[in-house]
DNA sequence: TATTTCCTTACGGTTTCCCGTAAGGAAATA
DNA sequence: TATTTCCTTACGGGAAACCGTAAGGAAATA
């Protein structure tokens, strides 16, 4: 079993349980953060001491608090990880349960496996565990029922998003084009994002921006 | 100390934590739920076998799964529980912080204490549970900085919430007015919701309709 | 090179939103 | 009753969204 595990949940209620999930599986050295921050800091630390953890347990959100935070997300923690200790196992533990969103951590942040926050997941994250150390690939706890292949949201790319991000915070289609030429996002003429729009709006059957925003919002893809 | 207590919570990573607050506080029968329609079930036949429940503690989001559920949250499950019985005390632990929501609780469901969940919200969680067993009122965990004093969010009401609710399903100012006048909703001339909408944006500083119903729906409005 | 196809962008007409003004009516007050 | 105040609604003009069409250009194909 792993012997160094790192655990990143802001919720005290829940790293209870997660804490005894690993003394279970008798990993000898258990630590816990309630901050990405502190989380990367515990993992720089211990790449340079050459004692690196095995394994890092997070969750995806955490609360705001008077601390300001370099860090803000789960997602962040592990884009950082990977920077310091590359070959570092990751599972995610969270409650979100969209496909695009945990596809996105598989394909993009190289994560191993991935536990849904449910009524029996303290199970489904032991078997998870035990998994990544026999070096199983792109676990999923069972109550996420959809396959890698089929195509349903993968279409949707981190272009769409930024189209999303920026209407949901009130820019208009010419702020956006403009926008997008700061950034040298391309295409940025505001009829293309018109129409990129239009086929959101379509794909999403919403009747217009307001209703695909909500949309985007209940998807969790803003 | 509280003799008989009923804990709603779908996330068995918390319920464990919930449990063992209630065991810490020599609490002799605790029984616990997943589901809020089992909740009900059970207050429902504790207080035909006379022996009632001293306690709720609730969570408000329940996870749905492939259970047909009547009950869909824990505001469900209050709403039920003051109907079979209304002195049962009550304390809702979870994840929401904004003040609209945890306000209209205290008065329109009238429930005792509100712990919202954190990095330190088992200690939070133990003095509620102690708080509300001396019968103090309104107990609030100290992470929630808003006073109930502070009109901030009182004058949103139903009538801005049901044309929030219209605008994020893609209705226009039209069928808006139309569904108005088909439920007898008034006032409902385009121009008196438009107005209405008007205060909306002004009050969340929203630019247009888009960002309005992004941000109704980061407060949880809709 | 010539042709096709696809993508980006521009343009124009219609609808809806946005915002100010004002008319009409109900309730409160003098 | 007369006046004031507040609320609802209508109207109009400009801005932005909505939607179809088409021009221009790049990449792919023949």
């Amino acid at each position: 079993m792993f012997k160094k595990v790192l655990v990143a949940e802001d919720l005290d209620s829940i790293s209870i349980a997660v804490v005894q999930v690993l003394e279970d599986l008798k990993v000898p050295v258990i630590h816990h953060v309630k901050y990405c921050d502190e989380g990367l800091l515990k993992i720089k630390k211990a790449v340079l001491e050459n004692e690196p953890y095995d394994l890092l347990i997070t969750d995806l959100s955490f609360k705001l608090d008077h601390r300001k935070a370099n860090l803000t997300c789960g997602d962040d923690l592990i884009e950082a990880a990977n920077k310091v200790q590359p070959n570092l196992k990751k599972i995610v533990f969270s409650i979100e349960d969209k496909s695009y969103r945990i596809k996105s951590l598989f394909n993009d942040l190289g994560i191993n496996a991935y536990v849904s926050k449910g009524r029996n997941s303290i199970t489904e994250l032991k078997n998870a565990i035990e998994s990544t150390f026999n070096n199983e690939e792109k676990i999923l706890s069972s109550d996420l029922s959809f396959s890698f292949n089929d195509k349903t949201l993968i279409e949707i790319e981190s272009y769409d998003i930024s189209i999303l991000k920026l209407l949901s915070q009130g820019y208009i289609l010419e702020s956006i084009s403009k926008e997008f030429k700061n950034l040298s996002i391309t295409p940025n003429g505001t009829s293309s994002i018109e129409k990129r729009i239009n086929k959101l709006k379509i794909y999403f059957k919403a009747n217009n921006n307001v209703h695909l925003i909500a949309i985007a919002k209940d998807f969790g893809l803003v």
